[in-house]
RNA sequence: GCCCCGGUGGUGGAACUGGUAGACACGCAGGACUUAAAAUCCUGUUCGCCGAAACGCGAGUACGGGUUCGAUUCCCGUCUGGGGCACCA
């Protein structure tokens, strides 16, 4: 960036005429040095560079209505400070921001309020860029994208119909256009081409060719990676409409209680399983946690085992009836002592006996009301027998048939063989229900917990007895498919992804149902927009609000909207052409910004987000539109910051014996110390003594009616509003203003205080823990803020705020600040050549810095900045020499302080561009060593040695001291182990 | 319930590959400067014991075991806090 020095020096001066130019005036410096930046388009990229590339990205934010609190910039500073750091050492830098802007809560406004949700949206970012912009980020602006824009989900569409217009050639492994499979089936029907969607479709080129348009469609649609097909909702009767998961507490609506039920409605889909083992594979090509990637395996959930088909006894007397379980444990076969079906299972309704229909019934009822997590994680053990009973087909055994909640109908084939003597849940079940438990593992059960261990040898398990279980495996296999009841079978939990949500608030889908067919919209008509609405209560039949438009339904458009995630799914490549009408991104841009390099996010996303992210990449790197099919090559975790909560108890009041009944509303509110509650809930009588005794006179006082006793003392914790505590100790005054309800509160205190309770949650509006960083911006700057939020501790780690250690990175700040200029001498650096001792500090914090930059570890760069200055003032060393290096240093993490002194030393370039210092080991070489010396690993004494000494050295040298000697007490020697520069220990 | 991560002084944390546990800060205590305050600077600060003092002894990284000359670090078990579990984003 140029710059005109002359202009800069007057800017200067007239903005810093508040005191004098040798005062630390943050916000003065900070204020000019943002307008500077904005001014010269200081954070412009430009995709054509002869720099290498880097990308930093951080996870795309949703604009919600409470702003940022100090968690959400935790990642921002981080990855600001690793952007501006890159850009130091030669990289031509992409940090971009933008705003994932549909999304529920803005609905959910709406409805409440009224408030269109891109007036609430467009708010709220307003404020969102307020408070990002206060922190002094490098983000390149002119790149912002909004997922709501239409000239952002235009190209989301178009992607959506990519996926619609595409399948998954499984010979191929990739991704193809649907066009060239249905000229496959022109020639050969589908026997290349087993169905994803329904293995049982089975056709030759002539009935290909023979099925109506209709038909033909129906099939495709089970090819077509994005697909519509039916999957459970939330339905919520009373509201009539469909709710998140996070939106339905124990069964009932989160807003007015509402009963909750299981509803088939029809919905869009990703066909994300037929890419799971690319998914898979692709982990071990990205630089994740392996945390995260354990996770998304998990996730994607790939076992092997069998699918085998029992035989039914229909209780009606109908042949042929036959219940597939899929099982990772073939081997136990002969340890199946019940079937536990799905509720969902189509099956039961065959094979239930007129005497268990009711009981059934009513359990499918009660499986009904809940949601899939409580089934999974409930430990009360339920479930109902159907009456029917399977067969064994190795010995005939005849096997009751269950149902049961803890069967998922997504998972495998809705059915599991329960074998209770290798399976824990299995076991409880048996036990819960009195079914007689085969054991088939001899010694390894000892009959009062499952045991699932591959390694023991079979037992009562017919021809497979003797066998070990892990070899029994295979064996086991082999003859169920000679029987052909039975199969290999490759299995994943991980489901197809659900793609559409009953809601107004996201992106239209670009598809006409014509005659119950799907039609995709041209390319043309691409961006459907968004109509406008009035209301935006849901359409008949758990159908979104779309549904109400007549003009939309009459064009016989898709209702539905795309759900959260379409957005962010590839946002990352529309930063690096945001301004193309033509293409999402033009190839010549991602080829050149390619992968992200670093992204930046919580692991909150590790399953979601993360797994779309990917799958889109993949499908557009098949399908040619980019060149790499992984989106991210490093991901670094964020941890969360948590609010630190605090907690007043206010007195319930509870009486006995009382003549008159005591008008509540009248009564003072009263509010206990925590010291104080502690004791009364310990049970110490003689402070409940006392306290009842005080409670009473101010009673007395308050309220005019006769009191005679009060019952006993119980409390009620409210939270408070941490910005009116100072650390555990309420200001009372500043509390009865907080809000009308406590203008006349009374206070029980401790020591003359009141002290609050205290826990660690989640930030939020809501439990009044939040802390906004405009405040601590305005007080300390924003330069303390970014140090302060990094010096916290590790990125990765999550941690509750406090904002009571900023004072110091202040102070470090100031002091910093004091070896360039003395509040009465003025400047201070000199231009002098620096001394061994000076250069031996400043190398050493080039390495240390670097180094720990390099590794995200930035809280220990902030302590060694720390260290640097304190050492830098106690040699008085003043010398421009290292302190310009300090500076570039510095920038990344303070880059408003480090260029305003930057140009305070006279230069007239911007040290955003200043190049980075070179670390010089000859300065911070050492020739001895204080070695710590240990008798039997217990540190008794220090030597210095020279670190050219040799083992031979060293040991005599060790073994004549005398401290050494003393502690050795003539005891021989029986190993000394020296690790040259770091140890010596001497075992005896 | 299942999967993942964490637990170190009064507090946030440091110790990067198994090698001096507590760097750097906060807080606290004492002191200097000041009429005073703020700011700044200096000293001390894991706990217990002995002591005039110590570069004196012992314990110590959630708890219980194990491996090792040596464990905050590796292994097993327990407790506990957090994140995710498919329509919050």
């Amino acid at each position: 960036m140029r710059r005109k020095p002359t202009c800069k020096i007057q800017k200067s001066k007239s903005l810093l005429n508040t005191g004098s130019i040798m005062e630390y005036n943050f916000s003065a410096i900070e204020k000019k040095w943002q307008a500077q930046w904005k001014q010269d388009h200081a954070y412009r990229v430009s995709n054509e560079s002869s720099k290498p590339k880097f990308y930093v990205l951080d996870m795309f934010p949703y604009p919600s209505g409470s702003g940022l609190h100090v968690g959400h910039p935790l990642g921002y500073i981080a990855s600001d400070i690793y952007s501006r750091f890159k850009r130091l050492k030669g990289f031509n830098v992409l940090h971009p921001m933008g705003y994932d802007a549909f999304g529920l809560p803005a609905e959910q406004y709406a409805i409440e309020h009224g408030v269109h949700p891109a007036v609430s949206t467009a708010e709220n970012i307003d404020t969102f860029r307020k408070q990002l912009d206060n922190i002094g980020f490098c983000f390149d602006w002119d790149r912002e994208v909004r997922t709501s824009d239409p000239s952002y989900y235009k190209w989301t569409q178009w992607i959506f119909l990519q996926l619609f217009n595409s399948y998954y050639n499984r010979l191929t492994q990739k991704a193809e256009p649907i066009a060239q499979l249905v000229t496959v089936f022109e020639k050969e029907g589908n026997i290349k081409h087993v169905c994803p969607g329904d293995h049982a479709i089975r056709f030759s080129a002539m009935e290909w060719n023979n099925y109506t348009h209709k038909q033909q469609q129906d099939i495709l649609m089970n090819y077509r990676l994005a697909f519509c097909g039916y999957g459970e909702v939330n339905w919520c009767e009373a509201l009539g409409t469909v709710l998140a998961n996070d939106e339905v507490i124990n069964g009932v609506s989160e807003r007015g209680g509402h009963p909750v039920v299981k509803k088939k409605l029809r919905q869009w889909y990703l066909r994300i399983t037929e890419y799971a083992d690319r998914l898979l594979d692709g982990l071990q090509t990205i630089d994740f946690s392996e945390a995260m990637k354990e996770m998304q395996t998990n996730w994607i959930g790939k076992s092997s085992g069998a699918e085998i088909s029992f035989q039914v006894e229909a209780t009606d007397g109908r042949n042929g009836l036959h219940l597939h379980v899929y099982t990772t444990r073939p081997d136990t076969i002969f340890g199946v002592d019940f079937m536990v079906v799905a509720p969902e299972h189509e099956l039961i309704e065959r094979i239930t006996s007129d005497e268990q229909k009711e009981t059934v019934e009513a359990y499918i009822a009660y499986v009904k009301s809940r949601s899939e997590r409580e089934r999974q994680a409930e430990k009360k053990i339920t479930g109902a027998f159907t009456g029917a009973y399977a067969l064994n087909p190795f010995d005939g055994r005849k096997i009751p048939v269950w149902i049961s909640e803890y069967v998922l109908a997504g998972y495998g084939t809705g059915a599991i063989m329960a074998v209770p003597c290798g399976d824990e849940r299995d076991y409880k079940f048996a036990k819960h229900f009195n079914i007689p438990i085969t054991n088939i593992i001899g010694d390894a059960y000892n009959g009062e917990e499952a045991n699932a261990t591959k390694d023991a040898k079979l037992e009562n398990s017919g021809f497979l007895n003797g066998m070990v279980m892990r070899d029994a495996m295979e064996v086991v296999i082999d003859k169920l498919e000679d029987m052909g009841i039975g199969k290999r079978k490759v299995n994943y939990k991980m489901r197809d992804a659900a793609f559409s949500r009953q809601r107004y608030w996201g992106e239209p889908f670009p598809i006409q149902w014509k005659n119950g067919v799907a039609v995709a919209l041209s390319e043309t008509e691409l961006p459907l927009e968004l109509p406008a609405v009035d209301h935006y209560s849901p359409g008949p039949e758990g159908e979104g609000p779309l549904a109400n438009i007549p003009e939309w339904v009459a064009r016989e458009l898709e209702t539905n909207t795309m759900p959260g995630y379409a957005g962010s799914s590839w946002y990352f490549l529309r930063y690096m052409d945001p301004h193309n009408q033509n293409v999402f991104c033009d190839r010549k841009a991602s080829d050149y910004w390619n992968q992200v390099d670093l992204y930046i996010g919580g692991t909150e996303h590790a399953v979601g987000h993360l797994l779309y992210s990917r799958l889109w990449t993949k499908v557009l790197c098949d399908l040619g539109y980019i060149g790499f099919d992984e989106p991210f090559r490093k991901l670094l975790n964020q941890g969360m910051i948590q609010g630190s909560s605090r907690f007043v108890y206010r007195l319930l009041w509870k009486f006995a014996g009382t003549e008159r009944v005591l008008d509540q509303a009248k009564l003072p509110q009263v509010f206990i110390s925590k010291g104080i509650v502690d004791e009364l809930h310990k049970g110490n009588k003689e402070i409940e003594e006392r306290y009842k005794t005080e409670l009473l006179n101010l009673l007395k006082q308050t309220y005019s009616g006769s009191v005679s006793f009060i019952h006993s003392i119980d409390v009620v914790a409210l939270h408070v509003d941490v910005n009116i505590v100072d650390g555990v100790e309420l200001d009372t005054k500043a509390f009865k203003q907080w809000k009308p309800d406590f203008a006349d509160a009374e206070f029980i205190l401790e020591d003359g205080k009141y002290i609050c309770g205290v826990e660690v949650e989640k930030m939020s509006k809501s439990k009044f823990n939040t802390v906004n960083p405009n405040t601590l911006v305005d007080k300390f700057g924003a330069d303390t803020f970014r140090m302060y939020e990094m010096f916290l501790g590790p990125v990765e780690q999550s941690k509750p705020w406090d904002t009571k250690g900023i004072e110091g990175v202040h102070r470090f700040i100031k002091k910093l600040w004091r070896l360039f200029f003395d509040e009465q001498k003025g400047k201070q650096w000199d231009e002098e050549k620096a001394t061994a001792a000076e250069l031996k500090v400043l190398h050493r914090t080039i390495k240390k810095i670097e180094d720990d930059t390099e590794r995200f570890s930035f809280n220990t760069a902030v302590s060694t900045f720390m260290i640097c200055v304190n050492e830098l003032s106690d040699l008085k060393s003043h010398k421009r020499e290292v302190l310009e290096s300090l500076l570039i240093m510095l920038t990344p993490y303070a880059p408003h302080i480090a260029e305003e002194l930057w140009h305070q030393l006279g230069n007239t370039s911007s040290v955003l561009d200043a190049a980075y210092p070179v670390y010089n080991a000859s300065f911070t070489a050492e020739s001895e060593k204080e070695y710590p010396v240990s008798i039997n690993g217990r540190v008794r004494t220090n030597i210095s040695i020279s670190l050219d000494a040799t083992e031979a050295q060293v040991k005599e040298i060790v073994l004549g001291n005398e401290m050494v000697q003393k502690w050795m007490e003539d005891k021989p020697l029986k190993k000394l182990i020296f690790v040259k520069g770091k140890m010596i220990n001497v075992v005896i």
